[in-house]
DNA sequence: TGCAATT
């Protein structure tokens, strides 16, 4: 039997973090979440073993998060302790623990290829918002992926979104699956569970929204995120296609992370885009209640 | 290598 990889990167998002994570007492994050921060540290972890079970090990080692742009840590499961008969005995803290764990951006991703990889699910995920993080399942002993994975997106606008244009498409011959992901540790295998949505609403748009209208038929959300970018952060783009009564419009909504982003972006009003003149205004805010 | 899979 292959010996377990003891080696992972994890990607941080700041100092803080990085030094929490390092102190004995803590050694690895064992989840990378959303929201900003300003700096992103890679730190690698040569030896797992050293710090981890070989459980947890076998499940680390099957786990590499790539975090672009924003990422918190918020749990730190790694730390538990492992019940000494192997049992599964849950405290109140733990049963707690993941109660809490709302992960309204995190995609479940499966019927993948076995040689899809990380990169190669960013890039498809890419074009829908940021991406907090990527994994893909592999099996431990043999490094091959299970053909399942995970996609953290930055919103639930982008998560949505990635769903709408990624669930049932193409990727190698094999009919990808996208769905939210869910808690499997009070609902093993809840087949109702596959086509839930998140119950929490958080942030689907940042306040700071634009109007922009007058597009291209073939314009996709990253084409809107590209352009206005310059700009600032673009929190979320989205596009709109309206063929109504004769309509043959497409419009979309651009959100910042700032009122002064969101301000600045408005220059574009009236600016030529792939052939057409820009309509950039303030985006009136329609978000579900 | 696969028709179900959940870190």
């Amino acid at each position: 039997m292959a010996a377990p990889a003891t080696t992972g990167c994890l990607t941080f998002c700041s100092p803080s973090l990085f030094t929490k994570t390092t102190t004995p007492s803590i050694p690895i994050p064992k989840r990378l979440l959303s929201f900003s921060f300003p700096t992103l540290i890679n730190f690698h972890y040569p030896k797992l073993s050293s710090c981890c079970s070989p459980s947890q090990t076998a499940r680390f080692c099957s786990v590499l998060a790539v975090v672009e742009e924003e990422a918190v840590v918020v749990e730190d499961e790694i730390n538990r302790e492992d019940n000494a008969d192997g049992n599964e005995v849950k405290d109140d803290a733990t049963v707690q623990e993941s109660k809490n764990r709302a992960r309204p951006c995190e995609l479940y991703v499966c019927n993948l290829p076995r040689s899809c990889d990380i990169p190669e699910l960013l890039e498809m995920f890419k074009p829908f918002g940021s991406v907090i993080s990527v994994e893909v399942s592999k099996n431990p002993e043999t490094g091959i992926s299970r053909g399942c994975g995970y996609v953290t997106m930055g919103s639930i606008n982008s998560a949505k979104n990635a769903i709408a244009a990624l669930d049932g498409s193409d990727v190698g011959g094999r009919e990808m699956r996208v769905r939210y992901s869910v808690d499997m540790t009070f609902r093993k295998r809840n087949p109702e569970a596959l086509t839930s949505s998140p119950k929490k609403t958080f942030i689907y748009e940042s306040p700071y929204k634009l109007y922009v209208g007058n597009l291209i038929w073939t314009t996709k959300p990253e084409d809107l995120r590209n352009h206005f970018c310059q700009f600032g952060t673009v929190v979320s783009a989205r596009v709109l296609h309206d063929r109504k009564g004769g309509n043959n419009r497409v419009f979309g909504f651009i959100s910042f992370s700032s009122v002064a982003e969101r301000d600045a972006a408005l220059s574009m009003n009236g600016t030529e885009f792939r052939g057409r003149k820009l309509i950039v205004r303030e985006g009136v805010d329609r978000t579900e209640p």
